[in-house]
DNA sequence: TATCCGTGGCC
DNA sequence: TGGCCAAGGAT
């Protein structure tokens, strides 16, 4: 048991990752402390996504609102307008919401143990237990997609997820640290991307090799097992794309729950097996030779692509306009700016 | 417990 | 090329 632990410490002194939220261990050993509202930030963000994506972001939203008291007054409109991009829009919305409960309810200082922060928007156990550890040095155990693989692989355990996360569980309480929470934290999880991925696993440089059942059944790969997922259907929307006299584009904030909620986007019809709806504006439309092409978690859409002038004192069923010099592609989900990309050949003269 | 919720990289 | 996968949470 202990020497896991000790085993993967030692590891992550000399492989840990560098990441501008990390304190990496030395930096940890010499006194320095990460500041909490970075590694929130961070593990919102890095929730079902990659370090890769997330970097980026994670700079642009710390040099826009360098405290959680900027980021809890910041407009709506422009933390989704950032968000737009990374995915899980839910996520910016809680984001804001935890914020601002940092600042009205916690003195704008985040909360230590697990028990307040699973309490705050958008912070479940992960989360908590992340935050706790890495932050706060808690010790607390974290159980995410890394953490599971290492646990089924090292017991050898068959037990198919999302039914395995108690048992994986279990496991993990064994080896948390309680010397140093938060590099182990980090340690488990940096030892899951980087060494016991998900392909291509590299057991021959693995620090806990020699206690992996795993490794010593050569089942490694079949590991963890997951209950079969149901396959995506497709559905088929269309996308209305219109510009007015004056080249102002007509845009609509979709509603808070649901796909894309909060989100600027074009107006479109419901997506379904067959699109139904009205346009946002009774008008000549065009539809174009080319679809914007996407896939969400659990269905394929076909978004069909149709575009129209407005004339100047046009007023539109839904949606609002946005003048031509205010309007900023980047602010869009990736559906939208894909069907932006494929009208924007056509309507882009003013 | 099951479903909903994005995106980009990888093989 | 299409399914898999990533530091999950809310309902």
């Amino acid at each position: 048991m202990r020497d896991i632990t000790n085993a993967l410490l030692d590891w992550y002194d000399t492989h840990a990752r560098e990441m501008p939220w990390r304190v990496m261990p030395a930096e940890r050993k010499a006194g320095k402390r990460p500041d909490p509202y970075a590694i929130w930030l961070s593990e919102v963000m890095l929730q079902q996504t990659t370090v890769a994506a997330v970097r980026a972001y994670h700079q642009k939203f710390t040099d826009l609102w360098p405290t959680v008291a900027d980021l809890a007054s910041a407009m709506d409109a422009d933390v989704m307008a950032a968000w737009a991009g990374l995915g899980y829009y839910a996520r910016a919305r809680n984001l804001l919401k935890c914020a601002r409960a940092v600042v009205q309810d916690h003195a704008g200082t985040f909360p230590q143990t697990y028990d307040a922060l699973i309490e705050l928007p958008g912070i479940g156990p992960y989360t908590a237990a992340a935050i706790s550890a890495i932050a706060f040095d808690e010790p607390s155990t974290v159980l995410d997609g890394n953490v599971e693989r290492v646990m089924a692989r090292l017991y050898d355990d068959h037990t198919p997820l999302p039914a395995a996360k108690p048992v994986f569980m279990k496991y993990a309480l064994r080896h948390t640290s309680s010397d140093r929470p938060g590099d182990y934290a980090q340690a488990v999880m940096d030892l899951g991307a980087t060494v016991c991925t998900p392909k291509n696993p590299s057991c021959d440089i693995c620090p806990i090799r020699k206690q992996c059942d795993g490794q010593a059944a050569g089942t490694q790969l079949e590991l963890p097992k997951k209950t079969p997922k149901k396959p995506k259907p497709t559905r088929t929307g269309i996308a209305y794309i219109a510009r007015r006299a004056d080249g102002a584009w007509l845009l609509e904030t979709r509603p808070d729950k649901g796909l894309l909620g909060g989100m600027l986007g074009w107006p479109t019809t419901e997506w379904n097996e067959d699109p139904n709806g009205a346009s946002p504006h009774s008008t000549d439309w065009t539809e174009l030779n080319e679809h914007a092409r996407h896939t969400f978690t659990h269905f394929h859409l076909i978004l069909r692509v149709q575009t129209a002038w407005l004339p100047a004192d046009a007023v539109p069923d839904r949606g609002h306009f946005i003048p031509a010099e205010e309007f900023d592609a980047s602010a869009l989900p990736t559906v939208m700016q894909k069907a932006y990309t494929i009208a924007n050949a056509t309507l882009r003269h003013v």
